[in-house]
DNA sequence: CGCCGTTATATCTTTATAGATACAACGCCC
DNA sequence: GGGCGTTGTATCTATAAAGATATAACGGCG
């Protein structure tokens, strides 16, 4: 096997990638997995929980996707049968749909990429 | 114009690219620009100079990225001549290299997906 | 009306990271 | 040998990010 590179061990190809406006950051892989499990718990707290997130955090991460986009990706009620909850709106679950898209084509990247520097 | 995503302002897919160890990152793009302007200058203090970086932070990654690859990137020298200098090994170049070619084509990748999440 | 679980918000503390500063060691060169 | 500019290293401070904690507001429901 010759690599062009040779750290002392294994080494891979890693990345991140995100959906910014001049504001910063929107959408990430962070966000995405909020997104998610909000969508399954109907629930910020939970899935903050879930995560082992703090609450606080999730809810600014929610809070500013929302301020960001044009339409709140996530809707929120206080109060109410179950105390509250949050579920995501039709352009949270098309942002959500449309960046694991993304995603899964970086990771296929990022495997060919890895091959290709170990060829 | 339809997107599937409609955050208040325009929005770009941005992402960084980087190579790891389980010791952590390797060589991403502020170490590879940082190697670019040592082997411009031949000195860790001057490409810091160029980069507004501070001298510890450019020698912090530096001694990292050497500590971590099996031949070091990047040869110093202490006194001398002109006090002392740094210049790229042949592992350094052959990093240099490899990478920006990754990350041009990580570059290409971003601007397709874009292009895609507009379309 | 009072209970409940959640959202919403403020404030304080902790932690991680970058930067500032200082200084010793090195080796050519005059 | 002394000056010079760089590497190498330690230590302290400043700043930003995350976490911990506390509490108000909300609204259905018994």
């Amino acid at each position: 096997m010759k690599t062009v590179l040779q750290p002392a061990k294994n080494y891979r190809l890693n990345g991140r990638l995100w959906l910014e406006t001049d504001e910063g950051r929107f959408l990430g892989i962070g966000r995405l997995e909020l997104l998610e499990h909000i969508a399954e718990l109907g629930s910020i707290s939970k899935a903050a929980q879930a995560m082992g997130m703090s609450y606080k955090r999730a809810w600014d991460l929610v809070s500013s996707m929302n301020a960001q986009a044009a339409a709140p990706l996530v809707s929120t009620q206080t109060g109410g049968s179950k105390g509250g909850g949050a579920v995501l709106t039709a352009a949270g679950q098309a942002a959500l749909g449309a960046f694991r898209e993304v995603q899964a084509r970086f990771q296929a990247f990022m495997a060919s990429e890895t091959q290709r520097l170990h060829a």
